[in-house]
DNA sequence: GTGTTTTGCTTGCGTAATGCAAGTTCTCTT
DNA sequence: AAGAGAACTTGCATTACGCAAGCAAAACAC
């Protein structure tokens, strides 16, 4: 989307912020993960979003590569790229569960549907890391 | 923030992106953590953000909590719930380093800087769950 | 098969957010 | 006290967003 760009920042959070920084794209993006919504009429009902601002982003989000769409079926859908936005997704959530306010509802797995959040793992043990600990590095 | 509301979204991701969801407040909030940056200029030279627009953020991060100011020193920083916006910033830096394209830096921790990353983790026992294996449930 | 509703948008227009540039105040230096 | 830089503020143009209405195509009703 033009305009909305981050010149000056040479780096991958401004790049993503380029993508899905915009209002309703993380909640279009849960809603066709969780809420199940394939259908243009689905995500205007359950977002109240105004239909030309949906069209708009699930065009935008189809160029980008994070929504497919299927013309057979009129079925919008999230691709690979798009799957992994549910990592932001619930990273959001649980900041606005605690700061914010608690929502209706949560995220769980498994057949005993275990409650799930997010963490900060070392990338080689899985081993959790305290945040105040981590620090950045120019990649080499 | 006036106008960015999403009025019929009873959710936590909702309430949090009417916070954090503006252009510029995740790279202010990571300047303020990675790059030191505690003074009005820093972040101005840093961001390349209008001085208008730098004004109305740091104002409104006052506002909601997630950023202090120390009129004794004209230092800004971050709250405790600014730190924990952490999690957001590098789950989104990682999608755009994986999607849009490698940044310059990495997160690291502890002595021998060993890169860090993001993950969902089942919330009692710590081990790392798949995500396509997620879904919601309404809270109890 | 023809009228009606539903779906899936597009268009027009007003409002809010953002950005650039210039101006202002305040402090700090010399 | 005079100049410089830091920290904003103000004015104005551009862009994004939102509401409401319109419109074409498909589904449904009879």
């Amino acid at each position: 989307m033009l305009g909305r760009l981050y010149p000056g920042q040479d780096c991958a959070l401004a790049r993503a912020l380029e993508l899905i920084g915009e209002r309703w794209t993380l909640l279009i993006v849960r809603d066709a993960r969780f809420r199940g919504s394939t259908r243009f009429g689905d995500f205007q009902s359950s977002l109240g979003i105004a239909s030309n601002i949906l069209s708009r982003r699930l065009e935008h989000l189809i160029e980008v590569g994070v929504m497919t769409f299927d013309p057979a079926t009129g079925a919008y859908g999230l691709s690979e790229s798009g799957q992994e936005l549910l990592t932001v997704a619930m990273a959001a959530t649980e900041w606005g569960e605690k700061w914010v306010a608690p929502g209706p509802i949560e995220f769980v797995h498994g057949p005993a549907s275990a409650p799930v959040r997010t963490a900060l793992v070392d990338a080689q043990t899985g081993a959790p890391v305290d945040r105040k600990a981590i620090s950045v590095r120019r990649r080499r």
